[in-house]
DNA sequence: AATGAATGAGCATTCATTCAT
DNA sequence: GATGAATGAATGCTCATTCAT
């Protein structure tokens, strides 16, 4: 039950937004009574951060495995972007409630969201940071500006992307690699 | 009074949200009464489709004046790539509150903001797609995924770019457009 | 211009009501301000007492010229059914709000109107005592009853009667008068 | 709680009218909070169609008993004018708000109680329309007309009687009947 | 584990009225 | 004669939350 709430919530979140979104709708969709909601979560608010925590750490951990895999900080770049990417293709509504609702968290819990946030994006720079110092990626660029770059175009992805389409995320994924990677312009390799 | 209550409004929309701001709220920092506010604005939404008209049609006009230019697609690029960046630097809460609360339109209005923020992405796909015909741009990327690519890395920006920091929003503006146009990779002219 | 405030919201108070009135709606459909109402009337309630003292006025008024007409109290009876029936099928608006909105007249408006719709009660009571004693009607029957019963049967009439139906006032009031004198009863005539 | 809510309402729906009555005067006579009130019933309008679709539904089936007993057409008459008046004599406050306020139900409301009302006005056209066939009734007058004489003469009652006075309802549905029946003419039976 | 009744604070909106110009 | 800006109080309604059962 306590999982069919929160499955039943991200749809309405991501449909309604989190504050347009009453416990009434999430109860009434599943035929149960508030008292149920409030047996199994204590606030609207503590359920909007079990989604956070549960999303993020989900990310964070792949994002590890990449990271331990020993390969290219190219590749390991690439799996990011693709890692991330997918995630939103699969995960639709868990990312887009991720992305969009972090401010109805309270300040402890989102500080708390905030601090594994800021470690993913860390742990791009130091991916760069790496692959600069290695003489794979150009030491002009800043780390930090950078993994901004990267995480900017493929979060924003969440606005758009919708897997009904003709796009795969493997495409997707490709692409955007290629954009970060090599640039548009044709003197870099056509 | 009607702008003080738009500025006034648009400072607690991206403090607080939209919907966690209240009309009195908005009154009560201006000292005058609900009446008011009704009296220049017929309705909450008005007043935040007042505020998405204002933004989107000042972007559109100086995004046609780069397009008519006659400049090199790389600088046309690179000129919308700067306005976007600088706009949301000096017009930050105004760019939040476009970004984040185009959900609280109703039906028709959001049809309109739509249209107009779907003509500036087609007018960047034009600039990506003349510059592959042209012979400056690769041909192997779609310019739909391509423009969505330099939408997201900008406009992401507004979650983070604060005016304060030691970055100015032309630098920021120069790095990105150095990542989109050539790539991170040593290999394309370090 | 004081005449078409009055006008005009006599159509809206028949149609909306009293209460569901709003001054902007009188004031938008002439094309002026509410300063321009107060100007004229004092008070929302102004208005409605107005409406009324001219309604009730003008009945009082046409119901002496009956009852000093001199003829029988049978003829005077009828002539004040007809005058009932046709004035609400005349003045169908005022006399709805003459009829649903007294209730909003302030206790001291309430009362001057109170009485008299009392007298005009009460003049139709004195004919119908008047013809009880010199023998045209029964003397078994209360005449405040009676009185009331022939002001019921007319005032309804405000809820269904319509000009546009195939029934004039004048044939309606000749059928009201046949059932108040003669019954419906068929010993009685046929 | 849902009936307590409901006679309260009538109580100030009778005394105040509808518009006038606010749920905060409801709730607080009953001392209990407006999400109460709101827990029982969704919106003002549908507590107000709860009290019409009571008093017509009660009132349709006595009148139904009376049409099917099988006495004469006479008798049947008598039997809905004292039905209506004793009602009216009863239910006070539920009758006055019925009559009233009927136009505060929305559309779709207010056509279901208009098609109750006017069923209940068709069972009385059939009523003297099946006397005027068997004799009992002048063939002369017309049944609708003369059901709408018969229901403005009692409806009205809802405006003056009252329960305290001397008259009783009894006495009252008495000498309408006589009235409706037999006029007030002397030559009609004295 | 779940319900159903109740709360209380808050919200967008309406509206009669005032008044300086 | 008429306007336009402003008020302030009220209104219907929503909703997260509590709690006895």
């Amino acid at each position: 039950m306590k999982d069919r709430i929160k499955e039943q919530s991200i749809i309405f979140f991501e449909k309604k937004g989190f504050s347009e979104t009453s416990i009434q709708d999430i109860v009434e969709a599943l035929n149960v009574t508030k008292g149920t909601f409030y047996y199994y979560y204590s606030s609207k608010e503590q359920l909007l951060m079990e989604i956070h925590k549960e999303y993020i750490d989900d990310l964070l951990q792949r994002q590890q495995k990449i990271i331990d895999s020993g390969e290219s900080q190219n590749a390991k770049l690439k799996g990011i972007i693709h890692l991330l990417i997918s995630d939103i293709a699969r995960n639709g509504d868990s990312g887009k409630v991720f992305f969009r609702e972090m401010r109805h968290l309270a300040d402890e819990n989102a500080t708390e969201i905030k601090k594994r946030r800021e470690q993913f994006r860390l742990n791009i720079e130091e991916v760069i940071r790496e692959g600069a110092k290695k003489g794979e990626f150009k030491q002009r660029l800043q780390p930090d500006i950078t993994a901004l770059a990267v995480l900017g175009m493929t979060n924003w992805t969440y606005q758009w992307f919708n897997t009904a389409g003709e796009l795969t995320a493997d495409e997707l994924a490709e692409q955007y690699s290629s954009i970060i990677l090599d640039g548009i312009n044709m003197r870099n390799g056509g």
